[in-house]
DNA sequence: AGATTATGATACATTTTTGATACAACACCT
DNA sequence: AGGTGTTGTATCAAAAATGTATCATAATCT
C-alpha cells in the first residue's frame, strides 16, 4: 500500500490524520519540523507528501523542493486565511491543498485522487517510462537511455500527437535555440532505434517530428 | 467575446494596450510582474496573453511554459535591442511577437492573426485539418501533404469564399513576388487531387482561384 | 472557324531534407 | 594515463519536396 509522509508541527492534527490514513490502510510517517521531514523524505521512499506549509526550521515550500526532486506527488495543508500560500504552492508544483479544519472524508478523498492522478509511470505502446526512477523499458526489458535521450523521450511523450519543430525541442530539451544542428535529428535516430519507435516518432518534412499516441 | 491577459511592468503601456483593446471589444487583465501574471492564468481562462519579456519575480520565458500547458496562445512584447529574445521566445513557442514601442493597429492586427490562427481544429466539408497536429484527413482518413500544400490549404481555407489572385497566394503562402510561375498552379492540382477539390476549389479564368464554403 | 491565351496534366530535374554511419571532443572514473 | 560512456559534428546516401518544361485541353477573342 502506498506510504505517506506528514510534515505537521501541531501533534494533534498529526494523531487525526494518521488515525485516518491507517484507517484507510495507508503506512505512514510523521515529522514535527522541515528538517526532520527533508530527512525522512531523503531516506525514504515516499508515494505521498501531506506538507503544512508553516513549519520550523524548513518551511512547506522548502519541502516541496525536496519532493520536486524525487518526484513525489504534494498535498498542501493550508491554513484558512492563507489563500495565497495555496496559490503559490500549487503554482510551484504541488499537486492539491486542503484547508484547516477539514473532514477525514474530504482528506482522504484527495489523497485517493491525487495518487491516482500521479502516474510516475507513463505508459505507451510496448514502452513503459517510470519517472521516479528515471527508467525505461521496452517489453518488460530495461533499456538503458543516455540523458539526453531520456529527456528527449519524455519531452516527446508528453506532447504525443502534437507536431514539434526541431526549434521547439531544441528550446525545451536542450535549451538552446541553435538554428543549425542536426543534434535533433541524432538523438530521434538514436530514440527509434533503441525503442523501435520508426513508425512510431513521425518525421513530419521540413517541420520536425510528432510522436504518434 | 475573447478575453485576453497583460503582463507587462510599465503601468502606462498597460494602459495604452487596454485602451485599445476595450476599443476593439475585448475582454481585459492585467498584472505587473510575473508572479501575479501566472497567479492569473491559473485561475482564469484566457484566449490569449501578450507578454513583456523583463518581468520582475518571474520573467515572460517562464510564464511562456504555463501558457503551454494551458494551450493559450502567446505574443510576446519586446523591446527594440532584443532581437535574441524574439528568437527564442519564437522556438519556444510563442506565436508571435512585436517590438515596443508599437502602433496599437499592428497589435490589434497581430492579435486578430493569432487568434484566428490558433483555432486548432478547421472543419471543412469531409475535411479536418488539425493545426496542432499538422495533419489532414478526409472522410477521416489521413492525407499526406507537404509542407507548401499545407500552408497553401490553410491559406485557402482561410479565405474561403473569396477570390484570391496567383499573386496574393504568392505572397501569402511563399512570401515571394515572382511573376512568371505556374507554382501555384500545380500545388493546386495537388491539393485537388488528394482532397478531392475539383469542384471546391474553383478556377476563376484569368484571376486565380477561389474556395468555395 | 481559326488563332490566341489560359489552365490542366504529366514527367522529370533540381534542390532540400533526412537517415545512417563513422568519428572526434569531452567528461568521468579508476 | 587509459578506459568508458555521452554527445555532437561531418560525411555520404537515400528520400522527399518543389518547381520547370512540355504538351494536351479548354476557354476566349477576332
Amino acid at each position: 500500500m502506498s506510504k505517506i509522509l506528514i510534515v505537521e508541527d501541531e501533534q494533534p492534527i498529526v494523531d487525526l490524520i494518521i488515525m485516518c490514513l491507517k484507517a484507510s490502510g495507508y503506512e505512514t510517517d510523521y515529522a514535527l519540523d522541515g528538517e526532520a521531514g527533508a530527512d525522512l523524505i531523503c531516506e525514504r521512499d515516499y508515494d505521498l507528501l501531506l506538507l503544512d506549509i508553516m513549519l520550523p526550521k524548513l518551511d512547506g515550500y522548502e519541502l516541496l523542493a525536496y519532493a520536486r526532486r524525487e518526484n513525489i506527488p504534494v498535498i498542501f495543508l493550508t491554513a484558512k486565511g492563507e489563500l495565497q500560500d495555496r496559490v503559490k504552492g500549487l503554482n510551484m508544483g504541488a499537486d492539491d491543498y486542503i484547508v484547516k479544519p477539514f473532514e477525514p472524508e474530504e482528506l482522504l478523498a484527495r489523497i485517493h485522487c491525487v495518487l491516482r492522478r500521479y502516474k510516475s509511470v507513463i505508459r505507451l505502446p510496448d514502452i513503459k517510462i517510470d519517472t521516479r526512477q528515471r527508467s525505461v523499458t521496452l517489453h518488460d526489458q530495461p533499456v538503458h537511455l543516455t540523458l539526453k535521450e531520456y529527456e528527449l523521450l519524455l519531452y516527446l511523450a508528453e506532447n504525443g500527437g502534437i507536431a514539434l519543430s526541431r526549434g521547439q525541442i531544441l528550446a525545451n530539451v536542450w535549451e538552446s535555440d541553435d538554428e543549425d544542428t542536426r543534434t535533433v535529428d541524432l538523438h530521434i535516430q538514436r530514440l527509434r532505434k533503441k525503442l523501435n519507435l520508426e513508425k512510431t516518432i513521425q518525421t513530419l518534412p521540413k517541420i520536425g517530428y510528432r510522436f504518434e499516441v
